[in-house]
Order: structure tokens, then C-alpha cells, then sequence
DNA sequence: ATCCGGATCTGGAACGTTCCAGACGCGTTT
DNA sequence: AAACGCGTCTGGAACGTTCCAGATCCGGAT
């Protein structure tokens, strides 16, 4: 070590004064982070964690940059890593599965000392495999997804009837849902706006009309919906929720006073479009704080598995409103 | 190593096998997979780095996940790095200029082999001091930013210019500018607008205004320069040109029927939004792959500094439309 | 004067790889 | 029979840290 050198001391003492540890004289000291500072020292991280065991590094797996959901679970992640001294590191698998699982491995081994995963896309064994090396918390997936990984999500059944019965508090009983992809989450979605709408006595309005491929469905389905004469639609999330408001638009029959449409995940796009859109949130900040959370418990020792289920909240805006008169009924 | 213990040889020879490199015969060969595949084996990354002297790591330091801007930069990174063999860990600064200091500084630490800035936050001198251990490339900025530091960016003066005859094009003389911060993207966008229309001899037409603060600015100065008599507006950004189409939309002079307004950065906003958009496109893929391009270069052994710079392109869509009828002149 | 204890500092082992020089066995050439 | 070459395999050095046992020095107590 060249800084060593330069300060006269031995390799041993200048680790002892770079990371602060007592018993170096404040002389030494000194002398070693002058040198250390002149030199552009920086220890080496591969090497600390080899001896260490531990890298004081945390891995965020992603499906997708670009979908706005995923990021804040990443700051929470991050904010709570940095509290307790973790670096954060993203990798990013860029919608293909098995470069994500490429990922995965790159983070295990770089040996990380816990990984959150913010995807869906991996199958059970890869991240069960995982799972046996090094902490893993999976976000999104409400139950019990692979042996030894824990999980932490919002309640889609919760924000289905939160949504359903916003709307019908505004005097809607026409209520259709746009559902989304056989995912497990459009699904709890669904199934949450079926039973509302049970226990509101309005088991005969039920429609749901399914988006079935992601970009064109949306339109289609939106356009189908609309042309049954709801007076409001609960949308999977907010993208088909904006679709919804863009047929309606079109059809003269713009938001909020010729329909109503409540979407999911309050996304920016719900600020950004108009009119605002009312949409469920997930607590995402906290989700991301739990899964540091989580991870550390792991480290310390916990066994068994964990699956937190977070309750998400309607966040009204614009797109909602009473329903036009003479439609009730 | 437990793999060799459980194939039988030595750990060099588990090395050479799981390398795939030749001179391992066949049988030991498989034997040795067979063990790893069997022990759920993975090379550890920090050791190897150590020996080789390089990780085969990228990384990329990002100012904001949320930026939808940034995300498509970082997938050209991803996709060429990954036909070269590299992998790309992503480190994110959230917004705040120290965490994103110490970002830089953990993928220093873990002797990552080149370095992507995807932020124009840093002080020159931090950035500087990396490029002195490791080949730094920075996206977004022009001109030379920090010594030993590549640079990657589109040619804003390019991008106002085509935005501007854009709309003179269409039959608009009276084009205003709503204009950014100072940072140097906003100013040379400004300067574009400025020249092209000396260009166009519509220098007495000229009219910016500022957005000073980013949110709040945003609206009032979109209001302001709508109550001017403007036909049509460039805005520095599509989040200015969406204040833009809300405030215009407001006054009963929604896009494109009572102005045109153009974008820039062509972020999702633009095929989300009513009417569509219409925006200047930074080839963000391209960018990307570039960035990666140098960092390789510099791995092998050029010196002096190199600066990029492309020509966006400009998306037509639904918000630009020839002016009201009776306006001109 | 001797011993003790604390503060300060040092040298070598260890972490898990890759790299390198060389060992071993075996068939072929001289 | 000896020498050689080749394919296969091994053991130790090296990478840059941290950790640990112990060395050295100095002042104060015995």
C-alpha cells in the first residue's frame, strides 16, 4: 500500500486510521489521512469483503426502469439501507427473464448481503436458489411465493373496495371494471371489486371486461365498456385507467361528469393527465422501507418466513364525481 | 473450496473447468460441473476482481430513477455492455449532490471498470478525480466538463432549431420560448430558439419567458406568455409544454386548434398526454450505446478526451397545427 | 530497580480466486 | 533405451484488505 509508505506506517495501522478505529495518536493519524487524501486513496471494497465476509451491500433486482411503481419502492429501499450504512446497488432486467436471472446472479456474486427483488418475472426455484445463499425480499407478490424468500405487498383486495366504494359513496351503481392480465395481482384486484360489489347489494351490475393484450386490449376493452352504459369504471391500474378517459373523451362522454374512473397505483401519470385521476396508492415508500427491513432481520438471525400485507389508500382527485342525473337506477 | 473436496481435485483445476478453459478432460470436466451444479456453486466475484485486477463491472451513477429520460440512457449502456461481456450495476443519487458523491465513490471502492454519469450534478473535480482511476464517460453535457472525462450529448441549438422551423413551417410567426434554469441544456435550447428566429427574421417576434422555480414557475410563466397573444410555444421540456397544453386548454385555447406548443426530451409524457405531444427526441439509445463505446476505448488505451454530440429528431404529433386563422402578422 | 498496564504500532495469517511454474504419465521419436 | 512432447493436473504465490497476537515504549506503582 503505497499510503503506507508515504506516512511511514505499516498497511496495518493505515486500515486502523482509515476507518477511524481508536488507538492511533492523533499525530499518526493525521499524517495517514493527509497521505491517504494527497494519494486519491480509496480502500478496496473487493478486498474488504473478502476478508470480512460482508459487503455492507444491498441488491435491488428490477423488472423495469422506466415503470414509475417500481422506483419509489427503490428510495425506500434506499433510505432505509443508508440509515444502517448499506451502499444500494440496481440491477436491471429490462423486461427479459433471463437476464434477469443474469442479474441475479451477478448481485449473488458480488456477494452481496441481501437482495429485494421488485419483480414478478422470476421463477420460483431461481429464487428459491437465492434465497439459500443470502437474504431475499420479494415486493409485489402478496403470498408465499418461493420457500425461504419473504414478501411484502399492499392488500389489491383492500384498494378494490376502497375504489368500488368511493364511487358508489358517490352514487354510482353502474360500476364496470377494467381488469387487467392473469397476473396475481389483477386478479386479487378483480376479485375485490366482485365481492364489493356484492356487499353493496349490487351483484347484478357487475361487469368486468378483460384487457387481454397489454397495449391494444386496453383500447378495445375501454372503448367495449364504455358503450354498456356504466357510469363508472374501477381500471386495474392507470394506464388502462387512461385509456378509459381517452375513449370517453372521444365519446363525448369525458371525465368526470360523463363517467367516473378510479385507477390503480398513483403513478405521476394520474397527476399529469386530465382531468387528475383518483387512483389507489400503494404505500410504496414504507414497502421498500420494510424489505430493508425484513432483510435485516434475516441477517440477524431470523428463520421462517414473512409476508407483510400493507393497506393502500384512495387518493381522490378529478376523474370521480357523481354520476350524470337521470342514470341511476 | 468444497467442489474440489467433492470432485476430487484440486481448486485450480475447478478454476480451469468452470472457465471452461481447455487442457480439462472431459470426464473430470463434467465430474467438476456436476459437483458445482450439485453444491449450488458461484465463483465469487470479489476474489476474482481482486486477482485480475478488473470486475468486468460497469456502472452507471443516475441523479433520479424517476426521470424517464435517464432510463432509456441506461438501457443503450446495458445492451451494449452486455454484447461486450460486461454486467451494469446501477447506483442512484436521488436528487441530493452528496449521496450522489458517495454513490460514485462505492463503485470506485468496488473497482468497477468504467464509469457512466448520468447526471450533470456532480463538481467537476469529483468527477475528474474518478476519471484519474477509472475511464468516466458523462452523458447530457456538451462541452469538456471535467479533464480526463468523455462526454456524450444531443446538440440542443439542433433540437430548438427543428422545433422552431417546425412551427414556422406550419404558418406561425409569433413563437414564444418558455425557458428552463440556467443549466446549460435550458440555455442552449434558449440560444437555438433565439437564433433560428433571427434565422426565420422573426427577431422582432422573440419572447422568453423564465420558469425560475421548476413547479410553481412553470404554470405562471405558461399563463403569462399565453395571455401575450402567442400562436405557438417551444418549451424547454415536456413537463413546461404539458404546463403549456393545461394552462391553454384552461383559456379555451386548448392545442392545437388555439396554440401550438412543442416539447423536448420526448419522455413518455408525450404519448400519454391529449393531444399528443409533439417533441424534440434525444436519440437516448444511441447516446447509451456510445457512452460505452468510449469507456471501452479508453479501456484500451486512448488518451485525451473525446465529446459526442448528436442530432435529435423531432416526433410530430397531435399539439403543433397551423395557427388560427386571422393571427398571422 | 522492577514490574505492570495502557497506548501505539507491527507482521503474518486469512479470505477465495487466478496465474504460473512445474510435476506426472504416456506415447512417439531418435 | 533415452529423450521429447503433449495432455492433464497440482501447489504455491499473488491480489488488497482485516484481524489477531504480540512487540515496543513509557510512565507510574511497587
Amino acid at each position: 500500500m503505497d499510503v503506507a509508505a508515504a506516512a511511514g506506517v505499516s498497511k496495518s495501522l493505515v486500515s486502523l486510521a482509515l476507518r477511524g478505529e481508536h488507538g492511533v495518536s492523533e499525530a499518526t493519524s493525521a499524517r495517514i489521512l493527509a497521505a491517504a487524501e494527497r494519494l486519491g486513496y480509496r480502500s478496496n471494497m473487493l478486498a474488504r469483503g473478502l476478508v470480512q465476509g460482508r459487503t455492507m451491500l444491498l441488491g435491488v433486482l428490477l423488472t423495469d426502469l422506466a415503470n414509475p411503481y417500481h422506483t419509489e419502492v427503490v428510495s425506500g429501499v434506499e433510505e432505509s439501507a443508508e440509515e444502517r450504512g448499506f451502499t444500494v446497488l440496481l440491477a436491471h432486467g429490462r423486461r427479459d427473464r433471463s437476464r434477469l436471472t443474469r442479474q441475479l446472479d451477478a448481485l449473488l456474486q458480488l456477494n452481496v448481503d441481501g437482495v429485494v427483488v421488485v419483480s414478478s418475472w422470476l421463477e420460483p426455484e431461481v429464487l428459491a436458489a437465492a434465497a439459500r445463499r443470502v437474504p431475499v425480499v420479494m415486493v409485489g407478490r402478496p403470498e408465499a411465493f418461493a420457500p425461504g424468500v419473504d414478501t411484502v405487498a399492499n392488500d389489491d383486495r383492500a384498494g378494490a373496495e376502497a375504489a368500488v366504494r368511493h364511487l358508489a359513496d358517490l352514487g354510482h351503481e353502474r360500476i364496470a371494471h377494467l381488469a387487467g392480465t392473469g397476473r396475481p395481482a389483477s386478479r386479487a384486484r378483480a376479485a375485490g371489486y366482485r365481492e364489493t360489489m356484492r356487499a353493496l347489494g349490487l351483484a347484478g351490475r357487475t361487469a368486468v371486461h378483460g384487457v387481454g393484450d397489454p397495449v391494444r386490449g386496453r383500447d378495445r376493452a375501454a372503448a367495449a365498456l364504455l358503450g354498456e352504459g356504466h357510469t363508472a369504471v374501477f381500471a386495474v391500474n392507470d394506464l388502462a385507467a387512461l385509456a378509459v378517459l381517452d375513449r370517453a373523451h372521444e365519446a363525448g362522454r369525458a371525465a368526470p361528469g360523463g363517467v367516473s374512473v378510479v385507477g390503480y397505483d398513483n403513478t405521476s401519470l394520474a397527476e399529469t393527465v386530465r382531468p387528475r385521476l383518483t387512483s389507489v396508492d400503494q404505500p410504496r415508500l414504507v414497502m421498500g422501507r420494510l424489505a430493508t427491513g425484513l432483510l435485516l432481520e434475516r441477517m440477524g438471525g431470523r428463520t421462517g418466513e414473512r409476508h407483510e400485507v400493507l393497506t393502500p389508500s384512495l387518493v381522490v382527485r378529478g376523474s370521480t364525481a357523481a354520476p350524470p342525473r337521470g342514470t341511476t337506477g
